[in-house]
DNA sequence: CTCCTTTTTTACATTGTGTTGAATAATCAA
DNA sequence: TTGATTATTCAACACAATGTAAAAAAGGAG
């Protein structure tokens, strides 16, 4: 995770920044913080945040990215479509819920739109891939597979940002069933599709 | 619409107002406007501003709750969940196409999240509330109503964002058939339910 | 016309941004 | 350890925007 080739300074400017950032999203929510708080809280100059960071939401993104990949390295390759699904479902809220005081702002109207739709569109990319991977490429869709996943992507988030807003009243296995359950019985997996069940097709 | 008991000046004062927001909106984003940009636009001293609205925040909800009311006043009111669903699907995209300009921004990363957190919600309330309309007040659901709306809430939003952030490559009559189908064909609706067929049940 | 409300004008204090140039201090590499 | 490099600090600046105030001017309602 932190590149042995980087000056221990930067190494420790940024984590003291990244660390000041989630202690202020707790206190006062996002949209209220300033560069000045986070420095002040971080006990650093503030030339030093604009010698790293463009400004506050370059931090936020950059912070939230590494968490991101720090959560997504760590997930086993799957295989299914069907079982992908599912295995992501339940990381997603797993890492949702161990970061849930950053998520519960960043996710209410105190939060970052800019965020959301990075989220959005990455769970729609992941599904498309994933999808393409097991789609043969000539098959004749009944809706275009943009479209699919677009739907499945809000409907995940629509869902994590529910059960976060509402202080997680599931743990994170009743909610990867309950969206599983919501996915499977609908749309591209249970229609025609030549005829193929793809749910059970392995590559 | 407009309230006649309200003083001349006050209602030339809101629509002006209201103008240079859309204008600004469709000039250079939502987040980079402020106060200043807007009353200049508007032709009125800033201090008028604060004498109508809180902030930037206060007017654009006003404005766009205007909107919204005059679109679902306009609805025919339906009377089976399916129907509903459908009809419900077919005059929102008709209503962001006509507002493309102003959706296509606060949609995107330069948008408002509160204005998306109140969108979704309203979505989820809406459709709560035709459920519970039709589903029986003890029926045994294989899960939580609430969870199941602010899924279709989220996937809905999903389709929206998608298609207006795409500049719109369907009709809305068939994002509403594509949306209609990949609600039909999931969740709760295709469950046992006592094995009554909601689809077709009136009420 | 007269009262009442809205709008303007001018002004002020406050906060935050983003950038400077020079001094200082920490780290790295050899 | 030394010397070069790089990060951080400090002080200061110009700028933009917010939110509020009091008094004057303009406009509409009855």
């Amino acid at each position: 995770m932190t590149d042995q080739r980087l000056d221990r300074r930067v190494q420790r400017t940024r984590a003291l920044l990244r660390d000041a950032l989630f202690e202020l999203i707790h206190e006062k929510g996002y949209t209220a913080i300033t560069v000045q708080d986070i420095t002040d809280r971080a006990n650093l100059n503030r030339v030093t945040f604009y010698f790293h960071y463009k400004d506050k939401d370059d931090l936020l993104f950059k912070v939230m990215q590494d968490l991101y990949n720090a959560l997504t390295a760590s997930q086993p390759p799957t295989h299914s479509l069907h079982e992908w699904s599912r295995q992501d479902a339940l990381v997603t809220f797993r890492h949702v819920q161990e970061y849930a005081h950053l998520y519960r702002v960043l996710l209410s109207e105190k939060g970052s739109l800019s965020l959301v739709g990075r989220l959005i569109d990455y769970f729609a990319q992941a599904g498309l891939e994933k999808a393409r991977e097991i789609v043969p490429p000539d098959a004749a869709l009944p809706l275009p597979l943009e479209v699919v996943e677009h739907f499945y992507a809000g409907a995940f988030f629509g869902l994590v940002r529910w059960w976060v807003l509402r202080d997680m009243p599931y743990t994170p296995e009743t909610m990867a069933e309950m969206c599983h359950r919501l996915e499977a019985n609908s749309g591209l997996w249970t229609w025609g599709m030549d005829d193929r069940d793809l749910t059970k097709t392995e590559l």
